[in-house]
DNA sequence: CCTTTCCAACCATCTAGTTGGTTTAAACGA
DNA sequence: TCGTTTAAACCAACTAGATGGTTGGAAAGG
């Protein structure tokens, strides 16, 4: 058998991505993960260098992905929170993870804050706002709207005689429209 | 000296407050709650039982006091946002320890569930809407709104020419609105 | 033969929880 | 009233693992 690197690299950042988003950064493993991955732990230290270094190479491959899944469109932003909540009712791990590295790690990465400050500008534009705080208020209540279901723990989501897909696109629908709502009152 | 039961209980609290803002279920150390309250690490497990009857102690309590400080007002949706934005704001480590417990707990308490059904209940008669759950999307749309400042990164609120209190009340300024439109809207 | 990739055991430290006491002050009986 | 007993509160050391990271190799293939 040829040994495969980027191959083990890559079932190691997929093991990582359940173990962190389960288990966060100081709850996750890394016997666990090494496991998963069918790997050795020490192949962890060699390609990321260390726990935390496996943390930030998966959050960072995540929130690229997430980015291809719900592409920004500063002149639709409720088309865009519809967008971001379908990407994220797709994949219920990534709003955990991002939670987990919001409460783990000091402050955004250097690549959020980047792609955050871009957004700003472009809806800034796109609506015609004083000024790029006010650009960012405007969007990031929008995101907050989007991600209000991911963010709700299962216990308030329950609904009697609804099946959960109905109650999803039921708030999905809430969700735009109280975008829409905000995007012309600001 | 005499000894103070109650005194140490108290001190236990607010000091394992304190770690588990900071670092979570998992992250936390007794050993350094223990010190931090000067007490003996054995009698958190006296009165708590283990590290996880401690953190759900802390939050039980912390979330009563949130709940007196920030009334919830169904007739007034938009007051509520703003208010309990103000009690976010001047407790910060709030918001994180609710992000911790949705993290590391299962689902959310039976105390946060029933004040939540309560809460859909009252706003539900408000607006006259149809249902529990259009109620739900609502009222957690708005907590969303409100909670918008608190779980943002501080890279994300930087400002430059902007002290960080008028640059709070112009966000605080923009979720009443958001909410009054929300509130319209649905 | 050499480099890359991988392995299993190891290490030094950390950790939640326990234990066998000591200290304090109230209760009690002579 | 005072000495002893008792219960509540507290202490420091301990235990039995757990853990991130390291090391001295072996395996694979160019």
């Amino acid at each position: 058998m040829a040994y495969d690197s980027a191959a083990t690299r890559a079932r190691l950042l997929d093991a990582a991505y359940g173990e962190f988003v389960e288990r966060g950064l100081a709850g996750a493993r890394v016997d666990r993960i090494a496991a998963a991955a069918q790997a050795n732990k020490q192949a962890i230290y060699a390609y990321f260098g260390s726990k935390e270094g496996l943390f930030d190479a998966v959050l960072a491959a995540r929130l690229s992905v997430l980015a291809d899944e719900a592409p920004f469109d500063p002149d639709d932003l409720p088309g865009y929170a519809g967008s971001l909540f379908d990407a994220l009712a797709a994949t219920p791990g990534l709003i955990r993870l991002t939670q987990w590295s919001r409460l783990e790690r000091a402050d955004a990465t250097p690549g959020e804050i980047e792609s955050h400050q871009e957004k700003a500008r472009a809806v800034r534009e796109a609506l015609k706002l004083p000024d790029d705080l006010a650009a960012t208020d405007i969007l990031e209540i929008v995101i907050a709207i989007a991600t209000t279901w991911s963010n709700m723990p299962p216990g308030l989501k329950a609904a009697r005689g609804v099946s959960a897909s109905a109650r999803q696109q039921v708030h999905r629908a809430t969700v735009v429209a109280a975008a829409k709502a905000v995007c012309q009152a600001l």
